[in-house]
DNA sequence: GTCTATAAGGAGATAGAC
DNA sequence: GTCTATCTCCTTATAGAC
């Protein structure tokens, strides 16, 4: 990113980087400004809150995500693999950054207010990702058919999340072992991913 | 909790009850002082920092749970019927407050300090309790007996752990759907509670 | 658009009187 | 032990000059 690019663009670059690494409360709009090398005013100029310039990074980055999320669905395939590629999805999306899961446990799902935001506009009626629907369709037509045990879609994709996104929230953590570098977080990330691509079908199989 | 009693006990019980509620950003040293009707000077003469002020009050409880941790693992029970207690242990620790989940997601396993003091503290070596060594053993066990599949021990308990408490996160948001009565929310988690079960077990089933 | 200056409001923590 | 007074620092946000 240049120095001479507007400053609007490098403001919402900053905070985007800023906010992965240090969260919304951690990072300050001085600390966003001096990063960039702007005045610090200058940023409610162009956001006037620090909350809307959190939506203005935030937004178009879940937009993009949901749009990518048909892909896994696509219905020539088999309906297990087509879960196990969602799982992949999951995991992909979350490898991208290990800053983003914690990002969205933090600053997304444990805020009631952005959650609703959140929720209203992504989730929930006209609004709502197509996705959703294709996937909880795909799933009750595999248990109508009797291919499958009886789950609610919802359920199903809850599992595949708390899943995925603990095995990245613990990654770095090591959990009960402490630190760990690198390539032991990545070999033991492509284990967890296969774990839990088992777990999950497992639990839907007949 | 009487008016009378000593001010030092009564701000570890205030404390204990906002940091629930508003989690420990949101409480202030002011507002605790507020709501035990004392000076808030005194919290510092008792407690120095609100960090330590925090453990004081978690390091407790903390001790009390592992201590309860032994009894779902009684050898005596089928090794299914023991995992499927300690899913029930979780759930019924979880159930007591609906504010724990989120709470132990935001202060302990979010916040990298104090996440590495209750790793060393309750995890590791020599402090380490107890119960995490029987489940360990008791896991190997059976896989070495050609009962259950391979799985790392500790990863069965991630297993458990992340879809419990994301159970308890989710709960009270109604995920796609919005807020929603208790009574729906209580045979929402009940269900859930077999389905993990469920879920678990035939994930570890031969 | 960009700046300086500053408002207005917190927070946690300490010194020292009583 | 408990209080008053206060320090120090930091936050978001705005008014108004240039």
């Amino acid at each position: 990113m240049e120095r001479n690019q507007n400053i609007e663009k490098r403001i919402l670059w900053v905070a985007e980087r800023l906010f992965l690494e240090k969260g919304f409360n951690g990072t300050s709009t001085t600390e966003i400004a001096k990063t960039v090398g702007c005045n610090q005013t200058l940023i409610h100029y162009y956001f006037r809150t620090k909350e809307k310039l959190f939506w203005d990074v935030f937004s178009p980055k879940v937009e993009q995500v949901l749009e990518y999320l048909d892909a896994p669905l696509d219905e020539s395939i088999d309906f297990m693999e087509r879960i196990c590629n969602v799982v992949d999805f999951y995991f992909g999306m979350l490898e991208l950054d290990e800053r983003l899961a914690p990002f969205i446990v933090n600053e997304l799902i444990m805020n009631p207010v952005r959650w609703g935001k959140f929720r209203d506009r992504y989730l929930r009626n006209e609004s709502r990702s197509s996705a959703f629907d294709r996937f909880e369709n795909m799933v009750e037509e595999e248990i109508n058919s009797g291919r499958i045990r009886k789950i609610r879609p919802i359920d199903l994709l809850l599992n595949i999340m708390s899943l995925t996104i603990s095995a990245f929230i613990v990654a770095p953590k090591g959990f009960a072992i402490g630190e760990c570098d690198s390539n032991l977080r990545k070999s033991y990330l492509d284990d967890r991913r296969e774990d839990i691509k088992n777990l999950i079908v497992n639990g839907i199989k007949l």
